[in-house]
DNA sequence: CAAGTACTGTAACGATCGTTGCACAACAAC
DNA sequence: GTTGTTGTGCAACGATCGTTACAGTACTTG
């Protein structure tokens, strides 16, 4: 069936997310985009059609390799209670690893004029969903004694600091971080913290 | 000392100010920006000096006419118990009202590429202590039962609440509006909702 | 081997980007 | 009125944007 690709796709397209995870969409420019993946424009457009088509082969990238593995224990049939404090400690200590990250791809273009396409709003509508719907799997796992009512509440309150750590994650990485501090505030049974609200994660740094 | 400018300067910023919140940094062309100010090329770069400083001016105005008013009510030296609600029912009838809103033109930006930018990252930066400081007056006001620890933990929470309603506002009014409605609940002094988590707010639709 | 198809390199496309120079118009100061 | 300064209109700048056409290469298929 003809000359067989010299590429490996996956790679090509984690690179290319890369880009446009730093750059965004608009910003991330096509000789960019050449240079990260090390193809030409040619091999770009065969195989993907047209930036957009890179760009949500980027999203798709994103959700499988960054988003969901990092959600997988709040998303397996049987949840450990440790699970949601591993998230937000996890999540927590990855926006603190960085001394510049991009925050997430999908918030960015969220609040980018992109956010006004029908198919990107539905994408980040699915996404927060799955954020939500993970989130309150480690809320029932963790807090079995909130009614429902209680638990729901959490779980959007969670799932808001959760968002804003991501809004916040560019310009002010230590206000990121304390916004998932608080989250872990709010999920302890205790309700508040027991001396300093500044928590110390011993995994983070800072 | 020279001929007179032919328009109100604040007028112009205020409807560049539109275009910036709309389409964004990148977004806003300069045509673009001749055509919502009126003036031309010349009028703008002699005024303002690059698209970036008329950007700066809108964000400065959006500051003024926008952030502030809003939450003046908070920052008075007499804070009424009532307007911490007021400020997140009066935000959520603003998100409700409009069919699609651009959210906020100060955490698009900080989730832009440009919100690398030092001056951009201080600004931002600076936005988000003055939200968090209005929204704590407001939580003094209204729960004065609550000791340090837990006024400062509802008022980080309201804050990521309010900053993510923004950040879903553009692709997902609903979700937005939903986190306002989590604030409320949040800073409700029984701590849960009445009978069903959605809240009824008279003044906003849906 | 011959034929056909799929991938890739080079080059250019038209469009739009933000910015600048220059000539002219309008007003203040003398 | 004359001079000097400042705002405005017109036009072009070089650069970069995303996309496409075309020729050539490499591989599968018959």
């Amino acid at each position: 069936m003809g000359r067989q690709q010299g590429f490996d796709t996956s790679a090509v397209v984690r690179s290319a997310r890369a880009v446009f995870w730093e750059h965004g969409y608009d910003g991330a420019s096509v000789p960019a985009l050449e240079r990260a993946t090390g193809l030409g424009r040619s091999s770009l457009y065969h195989a993907f059609g047209s930036k957009r088509g890179l760009f949500d082969a980027a999203v798709t990238s994103y959700l499988d390799e960054v988003v969901r593995p990092r959600l997988q224990p709040l998303r397996a049939a049987a949840v450990a209670p440790t699970a949601l404090a591993g998230y937000l400690t996890g999540l927590r200590a990855a926006l603190a690893a960085a001394p510049r990250t991009p925050g997430c791809l999908l918030l960015n273009t969220a609040t980018s004029p992109l956010g006004g396409d029908d198919a990107v709003a539905a994408t980040v509508g699915a996404y927060r969903a799955e954020l939500a719907s993970a989130l309150a799997a480690g809320v029932r796992a963790a807090r079995p004694d909130l009614d429902a009512a209680a638990a729901r509440h959490l779980t959007e309150t969670l799932t808001g600091l959760v968002l804003a750590a991501f809004a916040l994650a560019r310009t002010d990485p230590a206000a990121a971080t304390g916004c998932l501090d608080t989250a872990l505030v709010a999920c302890s049974p205790l309700g508040l913290p027991p001396a300093h609200p500044t928590r110390g994660t011993r995994s983070a740094s800072r």
